[in-house]
DNA sequence: CCGTATCCCGACAGATACTG
DNA sequence: CAGTATCTGTCGGGATACGG
């Protein structure tokens, strides 16, 4: 395995082993890197959000995520669990079916982010018109 | 440049010419995935909360943040430009100086962010037990 | 059906050196 | 001081193939 597997480092690109600062990003103490790195993953909000409407299977997540690929719902999904976001529940049925859902705190979680998904939706036209008068702007140079 | 240049697209691994459907990540309109990346950016959040203390100059920030490359200081503080969310200003004096600023809109996403930011430093007390308790289970396999 | 293992490429961060 | 240019290594993550 070659990503995902560090257990409490939380520096997706430490590469320097000599510093004794080791750049600890900001503060002593700053949750938000943490926290920001699950946010930036990819897949992590878009599962949570699914997965917010009702246990789904694995197969049925993949078909409904769309885009997703094996690898990355597996791997994302278990950081989840991990995270205690998300749990897993195995059936012993004759082809084995397994149920994912959010936890409760997953659901604080997910509670916590839609001010930023309203932003999104209300703001981002303001975003994109300042992008074009940007764009303008540095193509007349 | 290298990287941060695309226009308009939106996806930041699209290596699909085939696909006419090209995966749109989960909806039709998902604004969601934009500033999803915005602030999956390493230093976005960074930057835009040390600025909430008041405007700066370019080396002070690099000194502030410490951990940024310059490469990764000015990369960044252009996205946000380009984005409406900071505001650069120069001022020709001898060598010359420019002073970053955040703007209203970049206000209200800091605003939307702080939600967020209050989850991870209540919960992620929680996060970590999960994390323990599901690596001690791990382990002992 | 539910994954894990492997291969491989492109994106992107960091360091360094140079310019206005 | 405030950047840009380039070079390089590392890692995310898609495709594929295989195991329980």
């Amino acid at each position: 395995m070659q990503e995902g597997t560090e257990t409490s480092s939380g520096h997706p690109q430490e590469t320097r082993p000599k510093a004794e600062l080791a750049w600890d990003v900001y503060a002593k103490s700053c949750p938000t890197r943490v926290l920001l790195d699950r946010i930036a993953d990819k897949w992590t909000v878009l599962l949570l959000t699914t997965l917010k409407g009702g246990p789904m299977r694995f197969n049925a997540l993949k078909r409904r995520v769309e885009g997703v690929s094996q690898k990355m719902l597996s791997q994302t999904l278990r950081q989840l669990e991990r995270d205690g976001l998300v749990s897993r529940s195995v059936e012993a049925t004759v082809p084995i079916s397994v149920t994912y859902a959010i936890t409760p705190l997953g659901q604080t979680l997910v509670a916590a982010l839609q001010p930023m998904v309203d932003w999104a939706e209300s703001r981002m036209p303001d975003v994109v018109e300042a992008q074009v008068a940007f764009d303008r702007r540095a193509s007349l140079t």
